[in-house]
DNA sequence: CACTACATGTAATATGTTACATGATTGC
DNA sequence: GCAATCATGTAACATATTACATGTAGTG
């Protein structure tokens, strides 16, 4: 599986404590990866022990100590391995689709009030996105190559949320014009 | 979870066996939702207990006998239910999004490969899709009020395997002109 | 004084994956 | 005769989710 994969990823260019890494997957990585505090620190273990990673307690005053992660060249090479190894595309699940394909059996209406709902969500992740996109043409001038790669990862973020949107417009749209119900 | 509301949502408007469903997780609905037999033959059983649906056995001559579920009323209220109130944007997981993300790791030329190997994926989903599509607008003339929800799903597939084409000329391109490596 | 952030963990349950098992029919 | 399709299942294991647990420090 690939949350392992998605640590090293993390940990590829920095060093991270178990609770960074969580807030991590909950923004960058985390827009592409979710997972939640326990399956990182359950991961983290395993990818010690594969000797993928290594850990430094830090000594902290007034906070608790924390235990910071930072890759291996053996972990280095486990994932450039997987990088350049083809895979699979990955499986999307989208529980709107489910709702659409299911839609004849609820009133037209309903079903536009929640497309309109997880449209505005998508519209408010744009804004996110945007705002982030901000921050890196800032940094553009003294961009180093992880930032630009990263950078390519927002870029699709920004894509497809557009995508998402313009296909709500078109699907309310269609559905508003039905003669039905 | 939804796994469950994406059995009851294939059995909004048809009975299937366990085996069928199988089939429609691996086109049809398989497209937004994945499962495998063994998931499914489980969840059915529980959507039993829940009296969600209902079975019949059919005996068949040379093949072995199949039990073909149906929803109940109760199932479709539930399933009702459920596709009016809000739910969250779905997450997704992308693993091709990690491999740009840690890039850097690798040469170049190797991460532009892999990238043309998922675009070339792709490419060969859109032209299923477009294949499928044909079928639909044939049937447009006699269709009926599933079907065009139905198709509605179909155009999200085929508008997103255009947007991941776009999204992969864009960053091969990018990559292409970095000066590194 | 309640809430949020920092920091890490256990336990139980739910989902998902992989391998194995069975047995008939149809097509090459 | 061998593989593929039809049809359903068990068992073991891997992953993911949810709830609960603990304790400090800083902010309003």
């Amino acid at each position: 599986m690939s949350l392992s994969h998605a640590i090293l990823a993390s940990l590829s260019d920095n060093t991270y404590s178990g609770y960074d890494l969580a807030k991590q997957f909950d923004g960058s990585v985390g827009f592409f990866w979710k997972a939640t505090h326990q399956q990182i620190y359950r991961e983290l273990r395993k990818l010690e022990e594969a000797k993928f990673i290594n850990s430094q307690e830090i000594a902290q005053e007034g906070r608790p100590n924390k235990r910071v992660f930072s890759i291996t060249e053996t972990g280095k090479n486990h994932l450039r391995k997987w990088i350049t190894e083809p895979t699979e595309l990955s499986t999307t699940k989208e529980e709107i689709l489910i709702k659409v394909f299911a839609g004849h059996l609820v009133p037209k209406t309903k079903l536009i009030q929640e497309l309109e709902h997880q449209r505005y969500c998508h519209q408010e992740r744009l804004t996110v996105y945007k705002g982030i996109e901000h921050q890196f043409v800032r940094d553009v001038n003294a961009d180093s190559r992880e930032v630009r790669y990263k950078y390519l990862t927002l870029r699709r973020g920004i894509r497809f949320e557009k995508e998402w949107i313009a296909w709500y417009e078109e699907t309310i749209n269609f559905l508003a014009e039905l003669p039905e119900d």
